[in-house]
DNA sequence: CTTGAACCTCACGCGGCGTGAGGAGGGAGG
DNA sequence: CCTCCCTCCTCACGCCGCGTGAGGTTCAAG
């Protein structure tokens, strides 16, 4: 009976190739006890020991680097087991989110029948539009909506970047700097609100009874404004009375007048 | 109104970086229609438009050359999501079997209150294995049980291998042979049958009591005995099944004889 | 004209190997 | 002994989606 195996033989034993071994003997994670005068890998019982162990931690789904500090001693088991399952908990929910915008849009185009060259595309942007719209119509009166329409129409493709890139982006970033404890007065956020009652005109043409309602709209249900329906209300809700506050306090000294 | 973009205006307002922006120019995804004499990127509504249609479909996880090909006409929207919803469900069910792998060892861990080094080795390896030894209980008197115990004592680090990475990557290789049509009689399928008898004399002593008892144990909880919680049975029974088979049924010829 | 910000083009790095290229060791048969 | 073929070895590039400099040009303001 053998007690030592070469690169080939371990390889096929243990299902994985002989590059992996390779690979993991140059970066240190599993190196062969002995070599032959040529060179050639032997493998021993402890080599194979070691094997095992890195194989139920690699089903962990752990990185070779962090297998290979859990063995060489110095890794705290709590700590790393518990760290790793809520990466791998926000990694399920992100995917869980876009599981449900697939599975949402694959259903918005087996509906449509006919398949068009962009019918993705237009599924995509008709996926809960449907709903926004509605949501709108609550608040605000037929014609107001159909101003809104009209004057987002005129804007051709720059209407799209306004509402569904450039919008969320200052959003996210009015979230930041709450988050980082940026006073509302601060004139950064000030800039912010500039941008964002200059794109709301754009839209609404200035008018503040059609601003209101859509503000309204998005009060009662930012998911379904947004388009993102992983949404959470509360990224809206507070960065808008953060927003709000900004519009409401006396400007902070930004450095010497001119 | 402006209605060009400079690199870093546009990274701003997309919450993109530059070098993002640089490389979807490098591998074609979003090219600036113009040029400054200088050689500055020019963005324009066009490109805006674009954008704003990459970052939709990048929103759905598809990978970039995808997402080109999408844009550049040429794909079925409706296979395209199909398959792709049908990648994300197989990598969130990889996902969920990890977390409950990991949520079960987690409870594990705190239940030892004392940490020490190898502790999560210890407790990866203890997860489902009191559960295992109970199984086999049924199957087998209190004297076979201690028998088989010993023999794995004094093959040591080894019988860790044989049982846990050995056995597994045979099965698997046998369910490989099957899927792909290879007749039970075949001389690779007769090699793997010899190894795994050759195995299981290893552990049981060639006591034909003990094995069967193994194999009603097995047969009767495979993903207690693997270890495996998201085994399914009848990825053990149908391979059980054909190295039964093997065990029956004659020879095939291979080539002419010495 | 000078400064500083913003722009440009290389080019390496990451993780975990796959996939050759090109060469040497080793056992079986002539 | 030589030849054949299989297995083993060591580089070294490729993948994906950029991050992160290095080192040089251009632009707008003072």
């Amino acid at each position: 009976m053998h007690t030592t195996w070469k690169t080939g033989a371990l390889a096929e034993a243990s299902g994985l190739t002989v590059r992996t071994l390779h690979h993991w003997d140059a970066i240190g994670l599993l190196t062969p006890s002995r070599r032959t005068a040529a060179g050639h890998r032997v493998y021993t019982g402890n080599d194979l020991a070691r094997l095992y162990q890195i194989l139920a931690l690699r089903g962990l789904g752990l990185d070779l680097e962090t297998i290979g500090a859990c063995l060489d001693a110095g890794v705290d088991p709590v700590r790393l087991v518990r760290d790793h399952l809520a990466e791998v908990d926000s990694a399920l929910a992100a995917l869980e989110t876009l599981r449900t915008r697939l599975s949402r849009l694959s259903a918005e185009l087996a509906q449509d029948g006919a398949v068009s060259g962009p019918a993705l595309l237009d599924a995509l942007h008709a996926t809960g539009r449907a709903a926004a719209q509605a949501t709108l119509r609550r608040h605000l009166n037929p014609a107001s909506v159909r101003e809104l329409a009209g004057r987002a129409a005129s804007l051709g493709p720059a209407a799209h970047y306004h509402l569904h890139v450039e919008w969320p982006e200052l959003y996210r970033r009015a979230a930041r700097l709450r988050s980082a404890g940026t006073p509302p007065s601060d004139p950064a956020v000030r800039r912010l609100v500039a941008r964002m009652d200059e794109l709301a005109a754009l839209f609404t043409g200035g008018d503040a009874g059609i601003s209101a309602g859509v503000r309204a709209a998005w009060r009662e249900a930012p998911h379904t404004m947004s388009g993102d329906p992983a949404a959470d209300p509360a990224d809206y809700r507070e960065p808008a009375a953060y927003l709000d506050a900004s519009r409401t306090t006396a400007p902070t000294p930004e450095g010497p007048h001119p």
